[in-house]
DNA sequence: TAATAGTTTTAGATAAATCTAAAAATTTTT
DNA sequence: AAAAATTTTTAGATTTATCTAAAACTATTA
């Protein structure tokens, strides 16, 4: 099995390069990781090895079908672990993400497909993130950020691309949670700040907060 | 907080002093542990460090009140979990033991409290264990062993003092599990056994055996 | 009580993951 | 395309937990 770090670097690299579609860099990983580069090296030499990524010196790394299959195998925990916190133990969904960073290691195939049954087989983690299955099947997200939206169309807060918890606590206080259905007004001109209509009420957030809402059409 | 492997020597030697009253050696813990003496050596003086155990050179540890309290809290969080596990995602009794080891080191003190309100506040865990509550209490055993009872007297399977598998498995198929009630019909001179009535059967068990079932007078 | 056996500790190494500082490679700018 | 800036890698340490082999201590037994 792979280390509790090796498997956060393959995490870590399997999101970047959903966001990138190109090679990921060193730095990228350290930022991520909250580590230095000279440490991403060392740890890029060893996934190599493995075989678990691409990495040519200098050039960024990608992973391989193995690496993708191990990265997604941490994710499909990571977010059922996350449905169980909310849906079972009550926890609200801007709790739950550290939590499950520890829980994504336990290392169980077992455990994995009792708890995904357990839970009714979910599709959607509570931040909208789709679950894999137990083949790494998902169904991608067709999503759209909300300051990419057009006046008059509506769909549903599906999810988030930011995690913090004073992001997570500022959307509960606006009623912005997910499964939330929402038509947009207008996008402002002056400052890019969206005017929604949720329920029968009329919100205003800005573009800042906007980027980061995920919407399903 | 503590490491893993922190956690891990302080559970051992906290089974270990309940067994035998006295200062716990090194070398039962490096059994334990299925290490060796030399690394325990190490361990220890860095718990002494740490004040969680009173370490003399040669002479043994026990364990401070902070380091009692330490493992208590561990133990806490596996019996909890192995309650999730047989409860909830329905795992038979001898699979649990293995992924609680592992579950016992999430280090959330929510999730704990989440966690064993969910399941009803348990008392016992799956092997009849006593399951201490958040403040560490819990109610000792008054528990016997097989072997120490005597012709006639009744009583109910409440745990087991061995976890393998092999072992586990081996009561199943005798259907001594957890909460049969028996009665001892005669402890056998020659080699030991115990003749017993479960239920309308009549059951012979070998000394082995006998001495890792804990009986609830 | 002296010799032997057994246990525990020290000394010195190893492996994993990290770091800082300096060198090498790449990219950007002029 | 040379200079400057940035990124990445190497070299050499550090920390944690482990090990083997040898030394030191304790307990047993003759």
């Amino acid at each position: 099995m792979h280390s509790f770090t090796e498997e956060n670097y393959l995490k870590v690299i399997y999101h970047l390069s959903q966001a990138d579609t190109g090679t990921v860099q060193t730095n990228a990983i350290a930022n991520g990781m909250n580590t230095k580069a000279a440490s991403v090296t060392d740890m890029l030499k060893k996934l190599s090895d493995k075989k678990l990524i691409d990495y040519i010196k200098y050039q960024g790394v990608t992973l391989t079908e193995k690496g993708r299959a191990a990265a997604i195998k941490v994710i499909r925990k990571h977010r059922l672990w996350e449905v169980f916190l909310v849906d079972k133990l009550k926890f609200r969904w801007d709790e739950v993400h550290d939590i499950a960073e520890e829980l994504e290691h336990i290392n169980s195939p077992v455990l994995v497909e009792r708890l995904d049954d357990f839970l009714g087989f979910p599709k959607r983690d509570p931040h909208g993130d789709p679950i894999p299955d137990k083949d790494g099947n998902f169904e991608p997200s067709e999503n759209v950020h909300l300051h990419h939206m057009t006046s008059g169309k509506s769909g549903i807060i599906i999810g988030v691309s930011e995690h913090s918890s004073p992001f997570l606590i500022h959307l509960e206080k606006l009623g912005l949670t997910i499964g939330v259905p929402l038509t947009v007004l207008e996008i402002t001109d002056y400052d890019g700040s969206v005017e929604l209509m949720v329920g029968t009420q009329r919100i205003n957030v800005s573009r800042k907060v906007a980027e980061h809402i995920l919407i399903k059409l």
